[in-house]
DNA sequence: GAGTAACCGAGACGGTACGTCGCGTCTTCTG
DNA sequence: CAGAAGACGCGACGTACCGTCTCGGTTACTC
């Protein structure tokens, strides 16, 4: 198998795919979705994806991808100079995009094809996950020198503490999802984070 | 179909098929895992399982439920009066769980299940997390007489903020799990918890 | 692969297949004809065509193999005491079989397949070929015993020597198959067996 | 699609092609033949082989076309004035010729071909068999007028009678081909068409 | 103790999807 | 502009499992 020249590519062929799975994620979820369903949808032969993907999942990365790849660059949090109430915009963001199942569906699909793929894993922290970390890291450094957090606080930490939570009781479906939630979340977190 | 009689369940093929899906898992993990390879290995019939069983992940769930259940009733935390020093020995403990694959492989596949399958989930929460959530909240509480933590403390959430950050490291592999990550992380959490 | 109990075979699939294969083969020729389809015909599984069959060719084969068996044990030629005359009936008829599309594919597309499957051939020589070889050189004997033809004419030759003119004609299509020509094919060769 | 321009035509990739399908024919069977693989091998692209036959047999064809065209011109068969004596020497290297597998694959696939496709068929006929079966029954003839043959024998069923029983033997190996069978074939169609 | 009804092992069945191979067409770049 | 290279839509391949459905053959309960 002499890997394939991705100069030429067709271009048509890669949007199809990323449309039809994501449409097909929604529909049919995760688990219900399978390359042949994707192939046809697309109106695109499966050597094609074979050929250009390692696996089903990495079509359902791809496509995810794809979205948010449109705000490229746009990735930076509010910062009113209120660390408290930044990050409870910004959380309440988050649930209510868990609440939309249009998002959830997807995301979900990535969520359990990362958890069980390693590399896919990998390349996920890399392309997707970095990025929106450090944006979020940013606005807690801000927050840092303004002196709403500790000067010797680990941010890494701090950013699990404020999502892992939240991520949990989304992916288990262990307790509702609310923006009270969220703002309790963050005072919770903020209280061990200030100086 | 008329439903089956539980007295007349053979307890050798239950024990078989359980053990031959703990062994699958570790050996293909969860993806490689098929009905047809646990009857087969169990040397049991396919109708056994879906007698029994309503799906794959059913008998995943009841694989690794039979292995908790033999500690059954002593679901208790240490408690030396000291809270840091209980929960840092608790959380040091899941990590170690986490590193060895004979753990981690089937408890993974339990996740991705119900991950993807709600009514399972709401049974993994009254028959396994409920119960080992009830006992670590009774030591939180116990901490909360003795002073160590605020009275006014949600013990939920309190939880969250103690293992959350942990399975999503563990569960998404976004780092790596140490017990001074285990340390750090009792510390941080307990600081939004004291009085 | 543990090979399959022939006594659990479903007798129903295997005529439906039998019966597919012979209406496709008419339909769209040999080289048009594919498991896939024959299956979908059958409304049967192509796990149960692979369970019992070889090859398309084998299938084919049994499709066949299958008609000639209803007029089984009836393979005699007709013997009136003129070797000459019933010889040119039986030839006559073997040109008309060859002239009707519904025997001529199937017989064409077992023809092929045993040409390119030495396998195939040696079963197709054991359970068709050689019972009505045997009828026609009990004719040949008969004539023999009636003086008709020599005594020591080699039988298998002979019978090449009536056939297989015949049968190159017919898959080669190198010339035209008449009546005439079989009554001539059975004048020359007759001519070099009598006494 | 304006017809391509033969002076333009590549000589090197036609034998290039030519070529590699002889070698693939002996290599994996006409079966297995494919032109996917007879490109790859000979180091051109398929629209080159698309564009100059109009179907895989058609290259089959050519390939075993060119071999016998180097002999061209020069098809006449041994005349010492003995019928019988020429004719067994010259069935004996038929005989000798089927058992060769690097002639007899190419050959075998060809007449599958040529089964299958009466297009083929009669330009095969044409290019092939017309040539060597007018030698043949020059021959023939010259033992006609020698008077070893009877005068009003007709010299293409006699063509026939002589070839078919082998090339029958030959196709579905129904029986060995030896020199002796060769010698009785000869005896036997000749002893029909003596005077 | 005989009858009988369930579970049991085994595995054939109609299906769906897999990942691969080859088809014949189309596109891009090179000599 | 023929030719090499090879991506493309497509269809079939032969395999793996799905969940359902018979099959005998043990059990274990009823009369």
């Amino acid at each position: 198998m002499p890997a394939p020249d991705p100069a030429r590519r067709s271009e048509r062929s890669r949007l199809a795919v990323l449309r039809a799975t994501r449409e097909l994620v929604t529909e049919v979820g995760y688990a219900g979705l399978s390359i042949e369903a994707i192939a046809a949808r697309a109106g695109v032969g499966k050597q094609t994806i074979y050929r250009w993907w390692r696996s089903k999942g990495a079509v359902v990365f791809d496509a995810i991808l794809a979205l948010s790849e449109g705000s490229e660059g746009a990735v930076t949090l509010p910062d009113t100079g209120d660390i408290e109430a930044d990050l409870k915009v910004v959380l309440r963001a988050t649930v209510a995009e868990f609440a939309d199942p249009a998002f959830e569906a997807p995301i979900r699909a990535l969520n359990l094809e990362i958890a069980s793929d390693p590399e896919l894993a990998a390349e996920y922290r890399k392309r997707l996950a970095a990025p929106v970390d450090e944006a979020k890291k940013a606005r807690l450094r801000s927050a840092q020198q303004a002196g709403q957090i500790r000067a010797d606080a680990d941010l890494d930490l701090a950013l699990e503490l404020l999502y892992a939570p939240l991520y949990q009781r989304w992916l288990l479906r262990s307790a509702p999802l609310t923006p009270e939630y969220a703002d309790a979340l963050v005072e919770h977190v903020l209280r061990a984070l200030r100086p």
